[in-house]
DNA sequence: CATGAATGAGTCTTCATTCAT
DNA sequence: GATGAATGAAGACTCATTCAT
């Protein structure tokens, strides 16, 4: 079966089928990585994964079905990483510390994915010109900040916050984290600790009464 | 005399050869602006300034010399317009409004500069697959945003900084000012005055004692 | 065992290996009708036939195989069609007539395998750009043609004939009835009847004394 | 200047681009007789030129590009060759005997480029299956034709012909010319002054009142 | 100075074929 | 018998770079 209508369909995937996939997509997240997305052909991962260049074509569409997968993957590890930790705080406050916390922790984790995710998202256009993934971006990652702030106002444990400055608040967290990613990349012996309370207390202040 | 011993050294350029340069630079930042950094190859930089494809070739020595030299000049136009205003002021906490204030300005006035510098860098790295950029990023960019905050400390107006924090606080506020051009590529109708005044007044209550 | 080494002995066959040839090769017919020769991959064929690739492999020695098959049946199924109509007539002119009818009616009741044939034959070459079929197709097409021209000559009722015109007319006849193929590829509703009957008035004359 | 947007606009190219062209057209006119269309790849007729690939997409925007080329310089010798042959003559009888007279002395004298383009033409498909060319091939082919019946009619030199009679009519003179290039093809010591003579003599005996 | 032309390495993709299961 | 998986060669096309004019 063709791999061409139904690229992310996994329903209908073998086991096999599913663990290849995966491994090409770690390959290529390795590549990513290591040698950046420019430089990362299809030649290049099937280097890394040994195996023929057609293989990769024989288990996704093209490339970009590839790469998508890599955003997806960890969208979703991400997601099932992040979410019952947030869920578990009862306090809006102890939310957005966990929130941070968890986010600077799994990007150490998975140091090599995050950067390869960043590189094929701020890399994806569209034919004409235009970022995809960029109304995604609000609904699926700001909201879940936003909706935290306002509870925390609702709450009147945080200062006030308008529909734009909970977007402007929400934003500045988010590239806080996505900054520390790349701070990650240029300086691998970051202490994460130290870091991750410094951005605690920078918007545990910020967001304050 | 070819450019290939001496790239960047404007000293014995003549005035059409400068002249010519920054066109051919401006035409590569509209490109890239555009279309992305990775579809703007030198056949389309040259199509989008009606000359030739070896008129490139022949005023840079490379591809890689044309694009660094987008960041070059960025980062002086960037320096010039930065600097007097912020040495215009007199406590560090207008200092840094200032700064938030002077770099949103400018980011908006530079739009298309801004996306291709980012672009670049991002996409940059060295051949062994490191990237570039990131030590000089440190020096120039970061230390003028800790000198201000350990100035604010000094005087007691900030609450105290350690070498770390003060690392972390000025690396978030530059992610929120990057992160704000990635913002304005996305939506162009972004109100700026409101956007400048949220993280102004964010970063206010996040340095405050 | 393998079909490589007997790929057109159909004595020792099994039904069901016969069946599934079968059944690969209309849809055969059927790919290369649709989307013509060159795109008519084996991918394309096993999955209008909903099997997999290998299927294919496993009961012909090659491509090439498989589309012999495709001229090797239709002549097969040409032949037992005319040749007992042919046979039924008794005068030359009767003979040519039915040729032309017979032939306009197999082609509409079996379009998508002249269709196939045509593609197949006229793009097959040996390895050395010859054609092949070329001389099969003077001694299996065209001389039964020829016999009825010689045929209706020595009976008086067509015009003289020499080796060389007969060899022509034959050709313009066999012309005619192909390029009819061609036609109906363009127009699909096109009147056969009117298309025969024009065809047969037409080498009744040019047959004629 | 890319040749993306304007492939087939000669106006403006200068007198090398045009000759290179031109070359490279006559390459793929050898390589499509030599060793067919299916065969006959941007390598093998870069490689009968003695030029690099990539030349031949610098001239040409893509290989339909270049096939159409083919096509389209064929028509217009053929045009210019055959149409002041027949314009001289003064009956119908006559501008079908030189119809047919040219066209086999045409195709004779350009077997190549003919073989070619038929095989361009035969292969040429729209992206959903169906065949380019085939209403183009009605009007600018078949109407010629048609209209030197409807003279002879209107003349009452040939018999009577409807619309429907005179289009089959005019398909069996082009299919039988067409049909010479095939045998051409495969027995090139053909002798053509005899085959046109019988030829005319088919058509001749088949119009005839 | 500028250009058009050419190159050749490299990109993604397709495909006939093979093979272990 | 049948299949999914894998291969590797070949395909068209892109592009940074070089060079003669």
């Amino acid at each position: 079966m063709s791999k061409k209508n139904k690229p992310t369909n996994q329903k209908e995937m073998s086991f096999i089928e599913k663990a290849r996939r995966t491994q090409i997509v770690e390959c290529a997240i390795e590549t990513i990585a290591e040698i950046g997305y420019a430089q990362a052909s299809l030649g290049q991962i099937s280097k890394r994964a040994n195996i023929s260049k057609g293989v990769i074509s024989y288990h996704f569409a093209n490339k970009e079905d590839l790469l998508d997968q890599i955003a997806i993957e960890y969208y979703m590890a991400w997601q099932s990483y992040i979410a019952p930790l947030i869920e578990a705080q009862k306090s809006p406050k102890e939310m957005l510390r966990v929130y941070i916390e968890s986010n600077l922790t799994f990007i150490e984790e998975n140091r090599k994915h995050v950067i390869a995710v960043i590189e094929v998202v701020s890399n994806k256009r569209t034919s004409d010109g235009k970022f995809r993934f960029a109304s995604d971006h609000d609904e699926t990652i700001l909201l879940p900040i936003e909706n935290i702030l306002t509870l925390g106002m609702q709450e009147g444990i945080f200062r006030k916050f308008t529909r734009s400055s909970s977007r402007v608040m929400a934003l500045t967290i988010r590239n806080a984290i996505d900054g520390f990613t790349l701070e990650l990349m240029k300086k691998s012996h970051l202490d994460v600790q130290e870091y991750t309370r410094e951005l605690v207390t920078l918007f545990d202040k910020s967001t304050k009464k």
